[in-house]
RNA sequence: GGGCGCAUAGCUCAGUGGGAGAGCACCUGCCUUACAAGCAGGGGGUCGUAGGUUCAAAUCCUACUGCGCCCA
């Protein structure tokens, strides 16, 4: 074993062997209880991120926690083929080839797109495997399978027969770029600063005009109204007359409607239906007609007239000027305002009128808010469920037809010759009702519609599995906020439609991890910092433990120093693992035997933590499962217990060797177990170095082991508190000696005066480690300081004790007068404070009896100390001190 | 426009009604036979500001300031 961990090669070789013996698959097996999660799908394109390494260890934990629970742990894997992410890819592969997709049509594009799914579109799962993810590989799914296929059509037929799907004349997020309708969700606001255009319009037979305020002129050309405030004093007079859109001539009515803001421009507004959403709910209530003067392509088209073919930013520049010659054109200003653009790519989303399918979504939402409303589906941390609420409780239709070529093909054929649409999962070769040929919808669907089924069409649906059957629902899905929307919500709607049950019980939204400036990590903006290379420079262990612990509610800022805290931890307890399996007797019975007071504590302590860390990993608190492991481990058993049990360990008591070697290779089994589902490789790598003797139960894969058993008559509060005074003791000495500048090769002397037994014996049953860690030989205790034989002492607190180093010897005055003095200060204050509360007539009456009881004994306590160093000040300085 | 979150040591963060903690950084001393990715000791905070509730507020309430996010 060597002196540093070296976490590359175990974590390879580990993942091997778990990868080649199965160890993460799990089957249908009704004997026992299952656990069960399926991965949020990572987009097929993507690449391990910092959200997706959080995200997977949280997983991993939990997966991992209750396979040691001896919970039949199933994780489902998979991908996302991601509709316009995917073409996007592809279409860059063959713009290299100097092609477009047009170029090798839509049945030979589809091949394109499977053969790179073939080459690039695991990366991400095997990342996940760097990561030490414990997936069932081997039931691993993507979202474009046939049989996923089969369950996508299947979901789609029905809700069109129920009613829920239908197709509509909408206004529609058109990404021009992208040349596909995207959904609200994937509109993304940003804030631009722009100009804020003066229009003047004139009104029919009459010398005046009135003025509207946009930020987009180029759009006036398909006006076909101007809207006033029903209650605005200034423009009653106009309303129900005629305005006439310059440039074009049309005369269009002069509106009023009680949702114009007066307070906005002018607070006369153009009224553009056919390209501004709120223009467009404006026409709807007074009936007017819609026109489109900018094409899917992103163009103006003929109806532009003179402007036809320009882009819409250059049409803006020439209307503009066009009304400046005219003399209509006011004037602009800066205006700051939000700008929808697109997701994936960023371009700004063009409103446009189309013809799509749009799904219905409150017949579905109302179970789905239900759901979670009684708690049947809980948010961690419960927050995140008002804002799933609040947006359910206002959603609206979703657009679910995309004009791409990569996704579930829509299931709708057209005949040629009438009118009649049908809907099926296998087409009609003629249309039913006259005969005609039929085509097919060119459109795929949103990527997230099938997502949607993603907890359930793996598992088999819409067949009735034996695995449905068997691990549906989930347990709990983990995944980022962002996802709320896309994904959470809409699983759980169609969980509820198709399986009658919920998808999941618990629903973690994780914090997201920031850049070091507190923005949110871009690779656009290089301030993304690549989870792989931390895997590759500290471990995927020290990577995961960082990362869980700088994790708790909030966002956090990423910070380094938490992975490489990660890595100094396991290498600490790889060291500390070391020391045991390099020197405990191999033979040492499986057994764990509570010789001394040190054995009772440690084993107490264990007990203790073990519970609490089966609780907080049940409540998703990994953030305090690190703490806790990181105190316990390092400042309990590697700093005091090893430390102790090297007298015995290294001692000629060949009992007590052993009783002290089987305790510490019990401790080791049993952090490593409770630690495994953090830190997966280094536990097993220590696991599998224990001695083999001991191995006739136990098996050789901690994977196949179960939760370290510990046993309630292990608890022994007396056992902590002698040994906490040991500890405290220890620590006095050593800072004592600091400050009085005893040197290492001076052995101090200490009477311990005290009459508490159980700290006595603590005491006492470790004097050999006492001598070696303190540097001080124990001399002989006494009741009180008051009986401590003649002579001059630095006196340490030790719990109930208090012990007294000789100075003969070994004190410079100055510095002993600077001891005093300091620790005679810190006394006056505390006993000053204490004694300001008791004085409290208000306290000493409401504050509860124990409150009361513990300043008393701070006081009493503190009053003791004083006088102490009093009478010491006064032995060893001389003199008298005043505060 | 509506909503949410955050503000604690130089930095990154825990703590959430009864004497403020961690890691890193800093200072002092150590290659002590598991570990210098370590060991021992130490310094450092009127817990954003102003009010309020309470015997008692970093913790609860209100307002304000600053930062971040979501929805429209």
């Amino acid at each position: 074993m060597e002196a540093r961990y070296d976490p590359h090669e175990v974590e390879e070789r580990l993942m091997g062997e778990w990868l080649e013996k199965s160890a993460f698959h799990a089957e249908v097996d009704s004997s026992r209880p299952a656990y069960s999660m399926v991965i949020p799908p990572p987009n097929v394109t993507g690449s391990l991120h910092m959200g997706h390494a959080l995200n997977g260890t949280i997983q991993d934990i939990l997966i991992r926690y209750h396979r040691l629970k001896g919970e039949n742990s199933e994780w489902l894997v998979g991908t996302d083929h991601a509709g316009i992410a995917t073409q996007a890819k592809v279409e860059g592969q063959l713009r290299e080839e100097g092609l477009r997709k047009d170029d090798v049509g839509r049945e030979g594009f589809i091949e394109r797109v499977w053969d790179w799914r073939e080459k690039y579109g695991s990366t991400i799962i095997h990342q996940l495997k760097s990561l030490g993810c414990s997936c069932d590989y081997e039931r691993e799914r993507f979202t474009m399978d046939p049989g996923y296929h089969d369950a996508v059509l299947e979901v789609f037929v029905d809700l069109y027969t129920k009613g829920d799907i239908y197709r509509d004349l909408y206004l529609v997020n058109w990404c021009p770029r992208c040349g596909s309708a995207i959904s609200d969700l994937e509109v993304e606001h940003v804030e631009r600063t722009t100009q804020l255009a003066y229009i003047r319009y004139p009104i029919e037979g009459t010398e005046d005009h009135l003025t509207v305020a946009t930020t987009r002129p180029e759009t006036m050309l398909a006006d076909t109204a101007v809207a006033v405030n029903s209650r605005d004093p200034r423009y009653g007079k106009y309303v129900g007359g005629t305005a006439i859109v310059p440039l074009v001539e049309r005369p269009v009515p002069i509106i009023a409607d009680e949702h114009v803001d007066p307070e906005f421009g002018t607070g006369a507004l153009k009224i553009t239906p056919g390209h501004d959403p709120k223009d467009w709910e404006i026409a709807q209530r007074h009936q007017l007609p819609a026109m489109s003067v900018i094409g899917f392509d992103g163009l103006m088209n003929e109806d532009a007239g003179e402007f036809a073919g320009l882009s819409a930013g250059d049409a803006r520049e020439k209307v503009v000027a066009a009304l400046e010659e005219r003399g209509l054109f006011d004037h602009s200003e800066d205006y700051r305002h939000s700008v929808g653009t697109c997701y994936r790519c960023g371009s700004v989303i063009e409103p446009l009128l189309s013809l799509q399918w749009f799904m219905r979504m409150d017949r579905l939402a109302k179970p789905a808010i239900e759901a979670v409303e009684s708690g049947r589906v809980r948010f961690v941390p419960e927050r995140w469920g008002d804002v799933y609420l609040e947006w359910m409780r206002n959603i609206r239709p979703w657009c679910v037809s995309r004009q791409l070529w990569w996704g579930h093909r829509l299931p709708v054929y057209y005949c040629d010759d009438c009118d009649e649409v049908v809907v099926s999962k296998q087409g009609p070769a003629v249309c039913p009702s006259c005969g005609g040929a039929v085509r097919q919808d060119p459109d795929v669907l949103d990527t997230w519609f099938s997502s949607a089924l993603w907890p359930f069409a793996p598992f088999g649906w819409p067949e009735k599995s034996p695995e449905l059957e068997y691990f549906y629902p989930t347990d709990v899905l983990s995944t980022a906020r962002d996802i709320i929307y896309l994904w959470v919500a809409r699983m759980i709607m169609m969980g509820l439609e198709y399986m009658g049950e919920v998808p999941f019980r618990d629903v973690i939204i994780h914090p997201t991890i920031l850049a070091a400036d507190g923005r949110r990590m871009s690779k656009s903006l290089g301030t993304g910092i690549d989870p792989l290379e931390l895997i590759e420079q500290y471990g995927a262990d020290a990577t995961r433990y960082g990362l869980i612990y700088m994790s708790s509610v909030q966002d956090v800022r990423f910070s380094p120093e938490r992975i490489e805290m990660g890595r100094n931890f396991a290498n600490k307890i790889w060291n500390a693992s070391r020391l045991v399996l390099q020197n405990a007797d191999p033979e040492a019975a499986a057994e764990v035997t509570l010789a001394t007071p040190a054995d009772r504590w440690i084993f107490s302590r264990l007990a203790a933590v073990a519970g609490q860390a089966a609780a907080l990993y049940e409540a998703y608190d990994f953030a305090e499962v690190a703490r806790l492991f990181y105190r316990f481990l390092w400042s309990e058993v590697f700093d005091w217990y090893l430390e102790i049990a090297k007298a015995r360990l290294y001692g000629d008591d060949d009992r007590e060797r052993l009783e002290v070697s089987g305790n510490l290779l019990m401790l080791l089994e049993s952090f490593t177990g409770l630690l495994h589902p953090v830190m997966p490789f280094l536990t097993q790598e220590i696991w599998q170095n224990l001695p083999q003797t001991r191995s006739g139960k136990r098996p050789k894969d901690i994977l196949e082991s179960s939760w370290p058993e510990t046993r309630p008559e292990w608890h022994d509060a007396e056992a902590e508190r002698g040994m906490e005074a040991f500890v405290q003791l220890v620590g006095g000495l050593r800072s004592a000696r600091d400050e009085l500048g005893v040197g290492r090769e001076v052995t101090g002397r200490v009477v311990l005066a005290g009459a508490d037994k159980v700290a006595l014996e603590a005491i006492r049953a470790n004097e050999a480690s006492f001598k070696q860690l303190s540097g001080c030989e124990l001399e002989g205790s006494v009741a009180s300081m008051e009986q401590a034989p003649a002579g001059r002492y630095a006196s340490v607190e030790a719990g109930p004790l208090v012990g007294l180093m000789h100075l003969e010897g070994m004190v410079d005055v100055e510095r002993e007068r600077e001891r005093l003095l300091t620790k005679a200060r810190k006394a006056k204050a505390e006993a000053d404070k204490a004694g300001k509360k008791l004085s409290n007539q208000g306290f000493v009456a409401k504050a509860p009896a124990e409150v009361i009881a513990t300043e008393r004994e701070r006081l009493a306590q503190a009053e003791d100390i004083l006088s102490t160093v009093r009478r010491q000040y006064r032995e060893r300085v001389g003199e008298e001190f005043e505060l």
